[in-house]
DNA sequence: TATAAAACCTGTAGTAACTATAGGTTCAAG
DNA sequence: CTTGAACCTATAGTTACTACAGGTTTTATA
């Protein structure tokens, strides 16, 4: 058992994972957070484990993933009470999204290195580029 | 000149791209979607054009972008009134974000394929993952 | 060790990005 | 030419935060 076990107060939490005090609050209140401890006068005290936790949650809602998403994903990689069949659905669900999530964001990636690259020969571009991209695909939700 | 132009309805463009007809008159009230021609009724009539604008909106959401975000690319796919220097800095930044959220996603992806595979064998997986991947980095924003 | 500023507490209200509902009008299929 | 689906505006509700008010605890320092 870890005797050193690093020890961090709301405001340090805030800070090292880039997420306000208040939503850390916020997320606790609705339950995607585990309530910490409390010293005597009642302030929170968390531990490296709430930190990763909190760095996963903030991740996922960066990646465009809500709350309930988060809160399936954080039950799944516990172990949850979830069947394996359960487990599969949800994974097989959650990567298809994400592959499609990653070659979308290729596209728009190389999308705004052309535009800025078209910038650097002093043209402002003026171009159609939408046309051609992020044409529909059939709904896969 | 198009003269088979593509013409919808409020409702197909709905379907079409999987928003709901009351955010598509969202988005039009604040601006991020350009007012379309109306019947003589007050209808609203849509082109080619306002499709795939919309598609990108919505896509671009479910990637994490906020609507200020979308606004400023499109204003740049648009080769709107920006200067050579502002449409670099705009383009840099986002091409940042963008590489982070396509590696984030790709570890992502590894570790639910991984939760996948273990549940195959019957077990549910009881696996500290999270310890290992996402981790904080220095902050890039 | 006293004290004052910083950080914390709860609770409530405000914002962004939708989403739903109410009450009425237009359109298009039969 | 009617009738029901789709549309209209306007407003209120939801999710995921974010800010503020008014008070208590911690902590840095005199």
């Amino acid at each position: 058992m870890p005797i050193h076990e690093k020890i961090l107060s709301i405001g340090l939490l805030s800070t090292q994972t880039n997420c306000k005090v208040e939503t850390i609050r916020y997320y606790e209140k609705i339950g995607i957070f585990p309530k910490p401890p409390r010293t005597e006068g009642g302030h929170r005290v968390y531990s490296e484990n709430h930190l990763k936790r909190l760095v996963f949650i903030r991740r996922g809602r960066e990646l465009g993933f809500s709350l309930e998403d988060i809160r399936a994903l954080l039950k799944l990689i516990d172990g949850g009470a979830n069947t394996c069949q359960q487990v599969e659905a949800i994974t097989l669900h959650h990567i298809g999204n994400i592959h499609q999530k990653i070659l979308d964001l290729k596209k728009l990636e190389k999308i705004l290195a052309k535009i800025s690259s078209q910038c650097e020969g002093g043209v402002v571009p003026e171009c159609p580029i939408l046309d051609a991209l992020f044409e529909q695909k059939n709904k896969t939700n």
